[in-house]
DNA sequence: CAAGACTTCTACATCGAGTAGAACCGGATG
DNA sequence: CATCCGGTTCTACTCGATGTAGAAGTCTTG
């Protein structure tokens, strides 16, 4: 299960943040401007390019390389990534009905109207 | 989140397979009988011993210390430890319900009638 | 073609996890 | 009580993931 270390959530997070594609120093800039980090650093942009590799190397990044400063963008969307952690989560799980039972539970009432509205038919 | 590596993994499975507590030796054998490990080794005692100390402090092991060899077991069920996980990742999220919208797609069909057999009421 | 912008390579520190020997401790036993 | 032994804790080493960035290589454009 594809873990993300600080900053490459951070990271994540802004290209989730944006639909258009973005540049390292883009991102280096944006990154500065996260009140996270303690010291807003300014991190080298080596240090971007390089998560951004490791991320796309993972599959959440793919860049247009066609250009120059090239572009990356988040190959999918934040919630579709996190809807599938939940199911990769989910499946470790022998009895997935008992899983779900308990997770019910942990949801508000009115995610669980979201749900209930979802789920509709039949 | 707490991840587990893969050691650590299969202790919790182990000791998620019972109700009854456990103690070192014991999952050391255990743990020679599980398929996975290639060549089913022998780890020390002190091996397993470290790993039970690690998952101590993770809070997912408790151990009684009054008794000589220390007997050990889960401190919550496979199902809530999971459920628990499941929803962690949702709350990374930002918009939880557009997130829950992926999960249910991503949900077998019975997995889906069990879910709004448990969201019944109102 | 040279300069600057951008990317890739290489490298190092840190941390979690796997693995286990060395040292330590407490109860059984002669 | 001195000793022995199983059991526990300490210490330590390796490895891979991640944060971080300098050095070196590669486009682009004047």
């Amino acid at each position: 299960m594809a873990t993300l270390g600080d900053l490459e959530r951070t990271v994540m997070d802004l290209l989730w943040a944006t639909t258009d594609s973005t540049t390292a120093n883009e991102l280096r800039d944006a990154i500065a401007e996260v009140p996270a980090p303690e010291t807003g650093r300014e991190l080298a942009v080596t240090t971007v390019l390089t998560v951004l590799s490791r991320l796309e190397k993972k599959g959440l990044v793919e860049r247009e390389r066609n250009i120059r400063p090239h572009r990356y963008r988040a190959v999918t969307s934040r919630e579709d990534h996190t809807a599938e952690l939940m199911h990769e989560v989910l499946v470790t799980a022998p009895d997935r009905d008992a899983v779900l039972a308990r997770f019910i539970g942990s949801v508000s009432e009115a995610e669980a109207q979201t749900l209930r509205t979802l789920l509709g038919g039949s």
